[in-house]
DNA sequence: GATGAATGAGGTTTCATTCAT
DNA sequence: AATGAATGAAACCTCATTCAT
């Protein structure tokens, strides 16, 4: 029945394994309705072995926040320092890129869960902010201005912008994670069209084009 | 002591100060860390007095949420039923007055709390999609529409533009009751504000008049 | 089957039971291996009723220490004050008043108990030392030295000579309590014939009266 | 990095070191708020090694405590009977020699646990009433007969008097391990002095010599 | 009707013990 | 023989709910 893995392969791969576990319930029935042998079961061990890799509950989450948080901005951030050609393809593709990584895989889901055990956990909220949220908004801030700079852009206020590109995406990954089974949107609306149609909307507007000069 | 109030006044008031208290606690701490006496005594009344009202905490959960949802998306369609002026500016109105009534008061922290319990309550999800998202949805989406037909807008696709529309201010909710004591954004970017950009870059685009011809 | 008792009746007595129930459980298996059910369970009362009462285990051990050591030395102290006749005669009469009250009731457990778990409870040691220990060493202390002054006693060490006094009555009590079942002493040496043994001896002494002058 | 101990030198100490780290570590926190693993690693071994060479923490502690009550009673026992002096004087040393081994070293506060845990390990406490405290008794009392006998005591209550002979030493011992931190008696009141002063008042007594015939 | 004392199921955490390596 | 990863029984404590007053 037991497959002949080695102890210490077992051992090294479960922090991980509990991570993943914890990452699923919580973001299934959130943190307090998620029982610690759950977790445990999940990542198929027993209840007591949980507490030799994390010393409580709340560390797990915390643990589990942040491993799922190494979405390098700076990566990014240096990926368009370099860049020279228009800034409107830039944030498409970056956007794109956000998305690839994060809409679907675990660090999407983990937006929802820090948002909503934010209260809970202070420390870790500022964390999150001062690590996640302002770095993606300076990012793309420093865009929009450079698009301003160069002509590229209208003179729009930029934190308004930024906001109006991000929330979207981020709004949509909530939503389904809440309402998916209730509200199918997306199988109407898959992901790739919602960002080629945002993007198309932002740039362009919409009304339609002054028929004049 | 008391300040006078006839018993029978106290009494009729009882359900709505249970559910106002519920209200506050839920969105601070969330339906699993709010104790029930919590509520209770906030409200004003001893532990054993609120299940004369509500038969457990989960039917107070569901009857608090359902209270806080009968805003009348009816009301706003038959409004824009008959107004016949240019739909651009009817969305302007529409979103500032949802703005007005949800953004700040109770039915908008209750859109953070149906998000993050939807997955514990799936009737009240269910009826949430079926009675809020899914008639505003059709509602904006009745108008897009309109707006195309009119030759007003540029043949945009519905369902993505309504949620480009609605998605931002949503989400700027959500954002302030979970991180706004450590990213203080609406302290540079007032809802209002935030709305008239909004606005403004969705009917006219991000990028600059073309210049020429 | 149950007999009724006012319920506030019951409540003014909880407190009360569930620290004579404590006393008689930590004193038999000591703190560590009392379990809280148990000693609700003695009391009368289910398990979550006790944490009505007090907010942990521990408070609980600490408040059954405290309300059984108001013993009021200062109640002895002030009668030796007034006291003149021989010390001798005094010191007899307290030792056995003392024994009376601590000796066979709740107070002499506590001494035991007090010792086994004075590495545990570090602040109620103090408490325990500056209330009863020093003031009762103090008491008993005046007391030889009025003795010494008057020449009714020998200019004895006073510290040593407290020791002396004190130690054997309270050994006497510890070993009770822990060998009692397999070292039945006290069936041949009563408490009563002990206390006359002691003070006679520690009087006069063990050697024989020189004969001569 | 270890230091060269051969290997079957270390594992023949393993026993004693294990029951060493169990005494230090007994004493200071007691039986049950001790931690096995914190026993094998002040042992310098790894938890699972303890139960190779006991099978239970019980038996552990069984085992601590015979090993360290191997104070050959019936040693002082044989030299008693050869004694030939004033018993006083036997008495004197006897109970110097019994403070030297015991009250400083292991086998004392092996006492004091015997005590605290009497209740929870009773063929234990019987081992050590029969093996221990009658032995000592009986070797105290038949020199206290032997003093009446020869007229060199007074006829004192044999039984009453031996209790007033060991008392106040173990006394001692039990209360430095308990309070020592918070009364500091033995600053100001060694051991030896107190021995001096303990052994001159009972032999002597404590009242002042009757001054004329 | 209102109260809050009482309950006990259920959750988190600890730790003696086992056993694969 | 030694290790320490894993287990799960058992302890503490919480809190939704009941019910006597």
């Amino acid at each position: 029945m037991t497959t002949t893995v080695p102890r210490q392969r077992r051992k090294d791969a479960r922090p991980q394994e509990l991570l993943d576990a914890a990452l699923a319930l919580f973001v299934e029935k959130g943190f307090a309705a998620t029982r610690s042998e759950e977790i445990a079961t999940r990542a198929g061990v027993a209840k007591g072995t949980l507490y030799r890799y994390y010393p409580s509950k709340d560390e797990l989450f915390k643990a589990m926040v942040r491993e799922n948080l190494s979405i390098h901005i700076a990566e990014s951030a240096a990926q368009a320092a370099q860049y020279a050609g228009p800034i409107a393809g830039l944030l498409n593709e970056m956007m794109r890129a956000w998305w690839a990584k994060v809409g679907d895989g675990n660090a999407g889901v983990v937006c929802k869960i820090m948002m909503i055990e934010a209260r809970h956990f202070p420390e870790l909220a500022r964390f999150y902010v001062d690590e996640v949220i302002q770095p993606s908004k300076a990012l793309i801030g420093g865009l929009i201005e450079r698009g301003i700079r160069s002509g590229e852009f209208r003179a729009v206020p930029v934190e308004a912008t930024v906001h109006l590109l991000i929330a979207p995406m981020l709004h949509l990954l909530l939503h389904e994670h809440s309402f998916g089974e209730h509200d199918v949107c997306h199988q109407t609306m898959g992901a790739a069209e919602l960002l080629d149609a945002q993007l198309s909307l932002l740039l362009h507007g919409l009304l339609a084009e002054p028929q004049g000069t």
